[in-house]
DNA sequence: AGATGAAGGTGAATACCATTAACCTTGAAG
DNA sequence: CTTCAAGGTTAATGGTATTCACCTTCATCT
């Protein structure tokens, strides 16, 4: 009984995405995620080319949810230094909640699978723009870089337990973030 | 003519590295790895109990490798920052280098691939005794993950191709490691 | 009303993959 | 000179993504 279709592109999307959070992206094979939907592997390439195309879109979307979930650190009530420490925060609550599909996000593993630039340039300009509020146009682009490198490597350190040293991770967490951001001030004397 | 042996876990180890760095973990397979070192794939069980503890092998190889190439930022006879900077630097350098095997360190897509976590605290000390000289030993532990997130961070961030907005990348990140450091200092007032 | 054709699903086939078990050969050690 | 472990092979198992021919359903056009 084909029709009315029993799939379509989003509902693959959102089940491969919660069998990812749950059982790791090593896990997921198209027979499984066809067999969750009550339909068989071949019907899936009807919405999506391939494995990776379906894996590109679920990074196209943590993107954007990523972002999403960023956006009240841009809320302009309070100092630049503050929204860039909220973003930090917003940051490390998104990626220790979305681990899996976090942690797939900037891993080549497999070719191809990254998110185009063009999208991600428009949602990053806002926190560029903190940065040039914060020490200037000229090192803007350099300062956000080095912010995006900490969260990012400290997101994905977290995610792979290699910080099993004990402490207040969340603690030290904020303070390097602070560090950073304060030695760029201290740098435009 | 099975005497004398045809290969050991060393050479295989060897002949996946280079293949791995050639063509990326996604395309290594046991065929391939046997056939190129001249033997079946079934042989190479001889060596490792599967392909996953060939892969942890190398990783550990790896981390030994990166610690063997920061080793002259340890060389005291000029300032910690400098030193800290250094093994930005060479972190940097060795990333750039490796960039297959270095990026298979810290992705958690196959489960149990990460290295041992006692031999890594043992190649680290010493960096937390730099930050102990820098910002003091209640700040030694923090300071060091934000660095080595950065580190990471912004290595991942370049093998993922995700800076492209041009700019001088080595004279940012080494910018960005400078504020971070300097960051710490101001702190301590 | 009836033909057309696209959409959506299936079954079967292909070509890989990792892993395992049974087996064979070599050579060293008792 | 027998024993036996080491190091290789072959073949099989069960998994993977992907493709193709096919069938059915339904909407649309004449």
């Amino acid at each position: 009984m084909p029709y009315p279709s029993q799939i379509d592109a989003d509902s693959i999307l959102k089940v491969a995405r919660n069998a990812i959070e749950a059982d790791g992206v090593g896990n997921l094979s198209l027979n499984k995620l066809a067999a969750a939907m009550g339909v068989k592997a071949a019907s899936l390439y009807r919405y999506y080319d391939n494995k990776a195309a379906l894996l590109k879109a679920i990074n196209q979307q943590t993107i954007q949810r990523l972002f999403a979930a960023l956006e009240p650190a841009l809320d302009s009530s309070s100092a630049t230094i503050e929204q860039l420490m909220m973003g930090a925060k917003l940051y490390r609550a998104f990626a220790l909640d979305n681990p899996q599909t976090y942690g797939m996000l900037f891993t080549n593993t497999i070719d191809d699978l990254r998110p185009d630039p063009e999208e991600n340039v428009r949602l990053i300009l806002p926190y560029q723009q903190l940065f040039a509020d914060l020490c200037g146009d000229v090192n803007a682009l350099a300062a956000l870089r080095g912010y995006l490198a900490l969260l990012h490597g400290y997101a994905m350190l977290l995610l792979a337990d290699q910080l099993r040293r004990g402490g207040d991770l969340q603690q030290d967490y904020e303070t390097a973030v602070r560090a950073y951001l304060t030695g760029w001030v201290a740098n435009e004397k």
